[in-house]
DNA sequence: GGCAATTAGTTGTATAATACAATAATTGTA
DNA sequence: TACAATTATTGTATTATACAACTAATTGCC
């Protein structure tokens, strides 16, 4: 199927100016709205482990807020900084450029046709993604790579008395 | 864009059946020709390093045989096996399952729109990835992951004489 | 023909992303 | 009040990746 041509050119895009993936993820969310930690990490998918390193690196890097939530010590709020609504902005702009250009080889017809196409899939991807979750469909389930789950490891032996 | 949406989507499906994707990828590229492994690289957009494990591990699994080429000794041939041929088939077919349960959720019109546009798409993108190789755009540069790029090792100390 | 340069693939090495496990602090509940 | 559940962080191990180094084969040049 010709389908699997634009799935392997997209899934090697992964370039975002200065930040990695997961940060752009994470970016893109936090300019819809404000969110925890564990609530992003549902959101783009990620474990929470992995999440909190990768703000950790965007409060560094000064383009999140990082709060704690007063209704909850153990919660934090994250927010996008101005600079963060920049950085988004700026993704965003170089994102547009591109397909600007992509869609100048192409008649008018044709980007009618394919921004329609593109806003069906991709809702229609997310809808099939949250129904489907927790079946082994394979190669179109989205979950994180395979290849990054491992074998639980054997727990640690019981903790001997409490603490 | 609404671009973007789909950008994420795809970026999350990984998991092909029982292989990495960048064996995936290798394993739909030799099912249209068979490679040499610096050929192979470049098709798939991977460190030939990178490939020639990946490679290993699908010569492993018997997906992939690998021979040397004849005409020039320090080459080799990949081609791939039945079982890999079985392999390639069954993702797919898994891929069109997928597929298939996607667009009955959509209308006749709907699913030709997308045929098309994906179409259009991947012909497009790749031809913009083969003349935009060297700039730096972003955001859609089908490079690697820019994470994984570090900066140059130091050479080692100069030979001391010669072997 | 001999040697330097180039090429192809493999191996060494370090980095980054990732998820499971463990931990500390906090909140919810009986 | 005590214990279970929750949230974020930290520890740990795995995997994929690319640059460097290496080895062997081939090519180019004198």
């Amino acid at each position: 199927m010709l389908e699997r041509e634009l799935l392997f050119q997209l899934e090697g895009e992964t370039a975002c100016c200065g930040v990695t993936l997961a940060q752009c993820h994470a970016l893109l969310e936090l300019s819809f709205s404000e969110f925890s930690l564990s609530g992003l990490a549902a959101a783009v998918d990620l474990d929470v482990s992995t999440l909190s390193r990768t703000v950790e690196g965007l409060v560094k890097a000064r383009l999140v807020e990082r709060t704690q939530d007063l209704a909850d010590r153990r919660s934090v709020r994250l927010v996008l900084s101005a600079a963060g609504r920049m950085k988004v902005a700026a993704i965003d702009e170089m994102c547009n450029r591109y397909y600007t250009g992509l869609f100048e080889e192409l008649s008018e017809k044709d980007q009618r046709c394919i921004v329609r196409a593109v806003g069906l899939l991709a809702h229609t991807m997310r809808s099939r993604r949250r129904v489907t979750n927790g079946q082994q469909s394979c190669c179109s389930t989205p979950q994180r790579s395979n290849q990054q789950r491992r074998p639980a490891r054997p727990r640690k032996a019981e903790k001997e008395g409490s603490k």
